[in-house]
RNA sequence: GGUCCCAUCGUCUAGUGGUUAGGACGCUGGCCUCUCACGCCGGAAACAGGGGUUCAACUCCCCUUGGGACUACCA
């Protein structure tokens, strides 16, 4: 069992590619298969370098090793040259000089006539011989039908006089995708070929090609599309689409591959699946049959459960580089483990830990918001608090819960009463997490000196 | 225009002839509570329409409607 991931490196990884990469995946591991990515780069003015790259190191971070390849079409020249001279030998390709202005002119004069716009044959039979211009044609059957046997979508029947000559070899000599994906494929010994179901109306097409070269047919299987909220092709205008981005925007690796697993792929009400289970369950008898809505919102609540169902250490150092960038220092590592374990449970993403705990690394501003917590009428709390605190004798979490029930008790004062003044001086903020937690976190002389230093604030102001 | 695909709550989906049509996100009422989250309990919310087939259709067939993809010397 071979499986096959074949991006074009003409842009990042993007959401759908990144599903079907990972159903691909998926099978190849779920029947021990083997799972090959290829770099289909036979478009010369699209394709870039920097693609490629953007596009292994996304695949790299969702955890989609391949075991063979990368393997680049624009490597495999001959291989393509060599089927379509045997395909021109046979009589089942030929060359054609019709020029693009004429193809695209008969296309368009075709198409306001309301003829369907397909190639009109014109040096189907004139055994031209190659020439600078000269493209090759695959030479289709007009009669009979095709039959794509489609694991998702069972048998879907085309008439092969829809069909129509197809381009195999471009005038530069590069394979065009029919043909050079029909090759590969053949030669990868792909059994499956899972794909967007963009595809489907290529695949009769490639079946014929895989007929003429005398290649055992692949079974297909097409995968519905992602569509944006609008219900259209996902794309750039409904926001991000870019793997990388999500990344960038604090998504962990994980939650994005359990959100695109579950784009019309199911396993009754499950929800939540580790990277064991999904190769344990994974198989395409769970694909639907409908595109699905990408849904933003629940990409968001499954990062937001996997933040806090993260192994502490990996959390850690997935949102150091965002406090790196922000330059906080974040060299005490036992520091940022405290820090991210008051954080977890209460943010969507990284990003929003990043910006939620800078208050661990800097000392708070006192805003307006602020200065309305921080009023004369808090000053003896506080400064009770500072003394206090000073000699409290156990500053463990359950220490700092037992100085808060003291302290209330001897004082008279209601915790709701100072809690949230105590969180404005301590971190700026009127949400934080709890103020034990931060207590903990920050350490008693932090805690004292933010005190002190809200303490003076009130003066200044008051 | 042609070819092909698709159709259960707003969204992701379960369902495979007989169910009070289930779960999840989001929304929402409540509980918990030092804020915010988390958690827990509850609620509103769907079988596109019309014909058949059948004792019985969300489930099978046909049509309509709606949506999507493809229609290149892009992939």
């Amino acid at each position: 069992m071979r499986t096959r991931f074949a991006p074009s490196p003409t842009g990042y990884l993007h959401i759908g590619g990144a599903r079907t990469a990972l159903f691909n995946w998926l099978y190849a591991r779920h029947y021990d298969g083997v799972f090959i990515l290829r770099i289909e780069d036979t478009d010369q003015l699209r394709s870039t370098e920097e693609s490629t790259r953007a596009i292994l190191e996304a695949m790299s971070w969702l955890g989609l090793n391949w075991d063979e390849g990368p393997y680049f079409q624009a490597e495999r020249l001959e291989m393509y040259q060599e089927m379509t001279e045997k395909l021109i030998k046979e009589g089942k390709a030929y060359y054609c000089t019709c020029s693009p202005e004429e193809l695209e002119q008969k296309r368009k004069q075709a198409l306001a006539e309301g003829r369907k716009p397909k190639y009109d044959g014109t040096c189907r039979d004139r055994h031209l011989t190659k020439t600078k211009e000269a493209v090759v044609r695959f030479r289709a059957p007009e009669v009979g039908i095709t039959t794509v046997h489609d694991l998702i979508k069972g048998d879907i029947v085309f008439q092969n006089e829809e069909l129509d000559d197809l381009v195999i070899q471009r005038s530069d000599g590069y394979p065009t995708y029919n043909f050079a994906v029909v090759v590969d494929d053949a030669l990868m010994g792909i059994t499956h070929v899972i794909r967007g179901d963009d595809h489907v109306n290529n695949t009769p097409r490639q079946i014929l090609l895989y007929e003429a070269l005398g290649f055992p047919i692949p079974k297909f299987a097409h995968v519905p599309m992602i569509l944006g909220p609008d219900k259209t092709r996902l794309s750039k205008r409904h926001g991000a689409t870019s793997v990388m981005a999500y990344k960038e925007m604090g998504y962990l690796p994980e939650a994005l591959v359990n959100y695109l697993v579950r784009l019309s792929w199911s396993h009754g009400d499950q929800e939540i699946f580790s990277l064991e289970e999904l190769i344990r369950y994974f198989d395409i008898d769970g694909v639907g049959k409908s595109p699905a809505v990408f849904n933003p919102d629940k990409l968001l609540w499954l990062n937001q459960y996997y933040i806090r169902h993260y192994p502490l250490e990996k959390l850690v150092a997935s949102v150091k580089p965002f406090w790196e960038k922000k330059g906080y220092d974040v060299s005490d590592t036992d520091y940022l483990k405290k820090i991210v374990q008051d954080l977890k449970p209460r943010v969507k993403t990284l990003v929003e830990m990043a910006e939620q705990g800078a208050f661990y690394f800097e000392e708070p501003h006192y805003d307006e918001t602020a200065s309305t917590y921080l009023t004369a009428s808090m000053k003896p709390h506080f400064r009770k608090l500072i003394t206090r605190l000073r000699e409290w004798p156990d500053y463990t979490k359950e220490g700092i819960g037992n100085f808060f029930q003291s302290f209330t008790e001897e004082t008279g004062v209601k915790l709701k009463v100072i809690a949230q003044p105590i969180r404005v001086a301590l971190t700026g903020k009127t949400v934080s997490p709890g103020l034990d937690e931060i207590m903990l976190t920050l350490g008693r002389q932090q805690v004292l000196r933010r005190l002190e230093r809200a303490e003076n604030y009130i003066d200044n102001t008051g």
